[in-house]
DNA sequence: CAACTAAACGGACCGCGGTCCACTTATGTT
DNA sequence: AACATAAGTGGACCGCGGTCCGTTTAGTTG
């Protein structure tokens, strides 16, 4: 016995080597298409032919499509993730509760600014939309914000009401259709938590 | 000349009869494979088939499946149209502002509880998620009540905000993936104009 | 090194949404 | 009644997301 075969509850084994190599060969294809044809030549074919393999193999690694996206924008959310978690204030600990939620807010408009078109084509399938952890881990960051700024109610379902007016494909409608401004957005935003958070 | 001939801008001129006819055709096909085989079931050939149409007709008709779907809530969105601007209160004139407003979004989820699968099959497009008509009169009517009611800042993109938890898609995974009852989206709903509107 | 097995692979296949265009028909005019 | 034409029609066709299953291969065991 190498090594203790502790159960290893939630740790599934590492995937193969080969696995491995062709997840990160699709996910440059998928990047380097989102870069240079946009992101509605991001078809499963052309990342397959892209990073030369089949075309079962992609929905193998990534399920489906909006999973395919979803991976893309890992990186970026994992960042979010620690900026806030563990980063500086305003965003980090430290701050004002309020101001943090803010913070938040700015954060996230900006990342749709950036990366909107990839995270509305995330935001097409169900689980990947509600259900993701991702999207858990905010859920309870703005909760526990919630909390910590004393205020009171149904903050489970407060979290997922503010959260609602942040979702890629909203913004973008506001940003590109409407034709208002990222600044408009965040002063929105922080009149929004202002109002919920006062009293 | 029988008619004055004035411009009539924006009112084009009326379809043809068979037209008409295959029009409603294809809504009483869709509407009765909604009620027998639920939303997934409708699917545009089978719609078409179900009419007795071919599949372009289905097409030039509503344009795409969310139009179809759309049209399907045609009924329903004009009947909450009229309460909400000549029916009684507290929906209606004639109640407080803010009263008005939690009226709506009670509505707003009782409807969601009976047509959500509908609706969140029409949320899937673009241009009927947000570019509708029907959103842009719900986007008015906030708007004014949040005047009405005396709160200052942003109205537009306020009202955005305060539609956004509305949304079919969000309110069924509310009900459905997490358990939660008509009763407490509608409580949160109201803490949530209670808090927006307060001061 | 040979044998074995679970994992990974690939591409044919399917159903659906959406487009296109040659053909048909309703409707108003003379 | 014959005509003109704009509107409507239908179904072949396309591309994409997603499934399936026979084949290949990486990693392990003796």
């Amino acid at each position: 016995m190498t090594s203790p075969l502790l159960p290893q509850i939630g740790v599934d084994p590492p995937e193969r080597g080969d696995a491995a190599r062709n997840r990160r060969r699709l996910l440059d294809a998928a990047a380097l298409l989102v870069a240079e044809r946009g992101v509605d030549a991001v078809t499963m074919d052309a990342v397959a032919c892209k990073a030369g393999v089949g075309k079962g193999t992609v929905f193998r690694r990534f399920g489906s499509r909006s999973g395919l996206m979803h991976a893309l924008l890992d990186h970026t959310e994992r960042e979010l993730q620690q900026s806030f978690m563990f980063g500086p204030p305003p965003l980090g600990p430290g701050a004002d509760p309020i101001d943090r939620l803010i913070a938040f807010g700015h954060a996230r408009i900006a990342i749709v600014e950036v990366q909107g078109e990839v995270q509305r084509a995330a935001e097409n399938s169900l689980e990947f939309r509600f259900a993701a952890p991702a999207r858990a881990v905010s859920v309870r960051h703005v909760v526990s914000l919630l909390r910590a700024a004393g205020v009171q109610g149904d903050h489970e379902l407060l979290a997922c009401s503010l959260l609602a007016p942040l979702e890629a494909t909203l913004v973008l409608h506001e940003l590109r259709d409407l034709g208002m401004s990222v600044e408009r957005l965040g002063a929105a935003w922080e009149d929004l938590i202002r109002r919920v958070t006062r009293c």
